[in-house]
Parts: C-alpha cells; sequence; structure tokens
DNA sequence: TGAAAGTCAAGAGCACTGCTCTCGTTTGTT
DNA sequence: AACAAACGAGAGCAGTGCTCTTGACTTTCA
C-alpha cells in the first residue's frame, strides 16, 4: 500500500533536515553541528526536529551512514569506468575516486574515517555500508588473482595461525581462494588508501610533499605493482 | 636570574591545569573537554583559567603538543631498547611502542592523527613535536640503508619529476643520501603504521581481525622485509 | 618607603547548546 | 463521531565558551 500523508511529509521532512544538516556539517564541521541551528534553517522550532531524531547523535549517525554510502558509491562509479580486465587502471580510478570525492566532502570524510564521536559508538547500521568502499578493491585485487596476476607476491612469509584465521573468514566474504599472502596485502592497501588520504586531508604531510595529486598516485601504482597487476 | 613567586606559580598552575584537562581528556573525550570542568576540578572558576590559557583551543593545543612529545618519546625508547645494526627489531619494537602508546592513550591519539579539531588549525608549535616519531623511523631507514640493507627495494619504477623533488627534500631533513624509490616506501611505511593503529582504535576493522596483536605485528614485519630488513 | 603598574581570582552576564516537558492542534483509525 | 497517535510550538533546565568589571594582591620603580 501506499503511503499515507503524514508518512509521505514525515519521509520528505526527514530528508530535508538531513540535507541542510548536510550543508551544515560541510561549512562549520561535525562538532559545530547543532541542532536547533539546523531547526532554524528548516523553519522549525529545535523541539520538533527532536521527533524526526531522538538526538544530536542520532542525526550524525544519519550523516556517517550516508556518507559511507556516498564513498562507497564514488569508489564504485571510479571503478565501473575501466575495463574489467584492466586491474591496474581500475585500481588507480578507484583509489583516485575515493580521494577525488573525500577532498570535495573533507567533513564528511572526517566523520567517517576519523575520530569517532566521543562518546558514540556506531551502530550496526553503519557496518553495511562501510564495507562498500574496502568490498570494490578487494573484488579488484580477487579478480586480478582469478587472472593470476599475484604472482609476485612472496608466500614464503610465515603467516601467525590467529592471522591466517581472520584473513581467510574475510576472504570467505568476497573473495573465497584468494591467497591469504595476497589477502594481507589487499589489507594493507586499504589502509594505505585510507591513511595517505587521512595524512593529506588532516594536513600530517604539510611542508612534506607539495604535489599530493602525483604523490597519491605514485603510492597507488606502487601498491598495485607489488601486487602484481602491472602492465 | 630564578623566577619570581608570581612567575612560579604560575607556571606550577598551567601544570595542573594541564594535568587536569588531560585527565579529562582521557574520561570524557576532546569534544567533552570543558574549560569549565577543568576549572572546578582545579578549584578555580572558569574566568580564571582564562588567565593562563586565553581560549579552550588554547588549551586543546597544548594537549595536542605534549601528546605529539609523548608520542614520539614512546616511540624513541621503543627503538632504543635494541641493537642498533637490528634494523628489523628496531623498526618492530619502534612501532610497536607506538602502537602501545595509541592503546594506552587512545583520546590522546586521536587528538593528534584523527580529524582536526573544526575551526581549529595547528600552529606552528605542533610541527616540530609532530616530526619527532617519523623522524625515528626514518633513522633506522637511513641506517639500514647506509648499511646496505635496502637492496630489495625496486629502483627501476618511473617517479614522477615533482615526487622526486618532494622526496629529496625530506631525505635533506635527516637521511641525506636516502634513495629516493627507498624514501617513498619509508613514507609509505609510515603512513602504513598510522593508518594500522588508526583502523584499530577507532574500530575499521571490527569483525575484520581478532587478533590485532599478531596482525599488526604480521603487517610491520611485512614491511621491513619489504624493504630488505629481514635477517 | 610609597605610589604606580601589572597581575590575579571571582562573579555576573551574554548568547548559545542538547534535551525534556507540557500544551493545544492536526491527522489517521476504529 | 470518538479516540489515540503524531505533531509543532514554547517554556524551561543545566550546561557551555567567553567577556567584562570589580576589588585585592604583587611587583616594580622613583
Amino acid at each position: 500500500m501506499s503511503l499515507t500523508a503524514r508518512e509521505r511529509v514525515r519521509v520528505e521532512l526527514i530528508g530535508e533536515i538531513k540535507t541542510v544538516a548536510r550543508r551544515h556539517l560541510a561549512e562549520h564541521g561535525s562538532s559545530a553541528l547543532s541542532l536547533r541551528a539546523v531547526a532554524r534553517d528548516v523553519g522549525m522550532v529545535s523541539s520538533a526536529v527532536y521527533r524526526y531524531f531522538p538526538s544530536r547523535d542520532d542525526l550524525l549517525t544519519a550523516m556517517i551512514v550516508d556518507a559511507y554510502v556516498a564513498f562507497g558509491e564514488a569508489v564504485m562509479i571510479g571503478d565501473a569506468t575501466v575495463r574489467r580486465s584492466h586491474y591496474l587502471d581500475r585500481w588507480m580510478a578507484a583509489t583516485a575516486a575515493a580521494r577525488a570525492w573525500a577532498r570535495t566532502n573533507p567533513q564528511e570524510y572526517a566523520l567517517i574515517f576519523g575520530s569517532p564521536i566521543p562518546g558514540y559508538q556506531a551502530p550496526t547500521d553503519t557496518v553495511d555500508p562501510a564495507a562498500i568502499a574496502p568490498m570494490i578493491l578487494l573484488a579488484i585485487a580477487a579478480d586480478a588473482s582469478a587472472a593470476g596476476r599475484t604472482l609476485s607476491v612472496p608466500t614464503d612469509r610465515p603467516v601467525p595461525r590467529s592471522v591466517r584465521s581472520d584473513l581467510r573468514r574475510l576472504a570467505g566474504v568476497t573473495a573465497r581462494d584468494l591467497d591469504v599472502a595476497v589477502m594481507g596485502r589487499c589489507l594493507m592497501a586499504w589502509t594505505q588508501v585510507i591513511g595517505s588520504i587521512s595524512f593529506e586531508l588532516f594536513g600530517h604531510l604539510h611542508n612534506v610533499i607539495d604535489d599530493y595529486d602525483a604523490y597519491f598516485a605514485f603510492q597507488m601504482r606502487g601498491i598495485a605493482l607489488d601486487l602484481g597487476w602491472g602492465g
């Protein structure tokens, strides 16, 4: 059945609140996101907003979920613009898309990859959206591995039992027959992507790197080459 | 000459305020750090604290500087416990010390490696303390490289001109004759250290990695082996 | 030694916040 | 038509960062 008039205006209002909140977030940062200020912009009194978001943290959680989804979609689109069999190009496009999204939406990026909001723990709503982006990068790795392109990864290094089991479990989600050593490198690669973007956005490479574009691409290419996706 | 009575009580009071603030920070998180609450704990009225810290951000900046110094010292001590010529062991000890400090002081770690405080930009006071830890890791690389232990790093990959210049400039600070390719890998390694710790602390590996101890050591060892510090 | 200058703690006050509660009104259901 | 749920508005509470003024205390210097 269709929604009642009241339900329709409710989802619409929730959307409007989120839109205004997103604007405030981008302009003033997460800690300055004021429920009262958002309410003023929407044209409501603050207590009315509480009918739609039980607390400020709930509004923030909605922002986080949306940010994860938007980030994941950006990476997905980046990956999708390239021929499936060109693993290096897919990796470069997907990671460049991740960085571009982060630079366009720094506050939302900080929301999901910066320090967690104090006194707030991510509800389960965020775990699925959070997995979108890394899953795409894993898919590239799985495709490349299936095509036999990960032979240059050293597999003679000992992998502790517990690490092996963790990596196997992770591989079971999408890339069932990915070698454990390759899986470990994929996780390192994912860490490197977010670490590099965070360093750039949070200013940790200030006065160290001037040409972030070239530096990021250089590092991402190095990772892909280490994984044997070159050529 | 010595300090006057007034100056002495002043530095003492600044220290006490910082100590209480550090406790509040550890207990309630950075965004809940209230100048008024700190003042109450110190036994002053809030306006009195403003004589010592012109604003809340200044108090936070002091916390950031202290955190950088403490973090850097922890890494330094970790590195210092190992024979200078054992590069792999030094790397493992230094990075383990970094992770241990972060796990012991998560809020202070988040302060320096999490999202920057909105509307706040790090003053120049923080750049020197911020460099302590990465400089130590660079020193390990420089020592290893001087001993000819970085031959396994591929140097046949093209390095863009701007990246080459950035890396050369960085090398000029401590490790003058470090190869550009090795320098790039060192920066990747540093990114990996902070990225891995942040992922763990900020919960991005929740339900992915169970045995963080083993995982972190495994990844750090892999990085060192890639750099040719094995054996 | 004594006055001027500087420093200090305290308190009141402003504008803001998250959040709760109550009060009529509107809407959907029975 | 009657009732319950949902709703917007307003008042109010406790807390925040920060400013300003006031009166007391030190330090400095003539």
